[in-house]
DNA sequence: ATGCCTGCAAAAACTTTGCAGAATT
DNA sequence: AATTCTGCAAAGTTTTTGCAGGCAT
């Protein structure tokens, strides 16, 4: 099981609050819709932009200097983790656990690859006198023009 | 051996310029300088400004808009490789070849993961329809005040 | 001589910050 | 009421682009 986190909110406000709450943050308006957007459901990969747009869309107030400051705020308290994509912009995961990611730069797409996509999983070693914060794993996907069959 | 492009170049204007040019690129003053801060000795690994610095310290002419420009042509025509970090900057790597690498954000440092850090190493599947362009594989490290060995 | 490349500056994209007002406790 | 947070805009970073002049072929 690996979606320990996918149903801990039922999506009531009592429980964003409460989890806004025990992560040490105020639950203002603006933090309840992000948690609502965010860690409610399945888990998603967002950067400020798009998480801006949706939020907006759906008629929700804030801005996108106070998305910035959420997502790194609850990044900060380990409600997100953010993933090092190409190098273009920031982007945040739902899932905090350890796990590798694919990336389309063609459909600007990321998402989980499934540790069964994996042979076998391997920790890498720190170099003495340090120690491993975290691992990110992105893999570069393309389209495959090829029609073989492997 | 791993090192193949190591001493491929042996810092000679003569040997750069034919580099450059089996590349398909221009040997121009700007190109052939980077090359020789990058592609000649031992791999290494730089972002944008960091080579500006250096090329500039040394007194080498070029414009910081020029070295964007030149570490994307280094990097489509495969000398370079792109290496995702955190999302702050751009970094390349002079070895192009598949590894992983580690990062010191409180040092503003990267470096070559060796594989004998590495248990196993594994190759993910790609979803079908995609294929795998590249991997990169980041492990972020912190100094480790534990005093403890392990 | 032609065409590609460079430099500079301007702009674009992304992210952070400062301050007054508003919401939370 | 005190403190923290938000919004807006302004500024900071990083990266790309446009155009005139320069270099490579």
């Amino acid at each position: 099981m690996t979606d320990s986190k996918t149903d801990i909110c039922d999506n009531s406000n009592d429980t964003i609050t409460k989890r806004l709450r025990a992560a040490g943050l105020r639950p203002t308006v603006q933090r309840r819709t992000v948690a609502e957007n965010l860690l409610c459901g399945p888990h998603q990969h967002v950067d400020a932009s798009k998480l801006f747009e949706t939020i907006s869309g759906n008629g929700g107030r804030i801005s996108l200097a106070t998305i910035y400051n959420t997502l790194n705020d609850f990044e900060r308290v380990g409600l997100l983790r953010r993933i090092a994509i190409s190098g273009e912009r920031t982007w945040f995961d739902t899932d905090t656990g350890d796990h590798r990611h694919y990336y389309i730069p063609d459909e600007d797409r990321v998402f989980d690859c499934p540790s069964s996509a994996l042979v076998i999983d391997v920790t890498p070693r720190a170099p003495s006198g340090y120690r491993i914060e975290k691992v990110d794993v992105v893999i570069h996907l393309e389209a495959d023009t090829t029609k073989t069959s492997d």
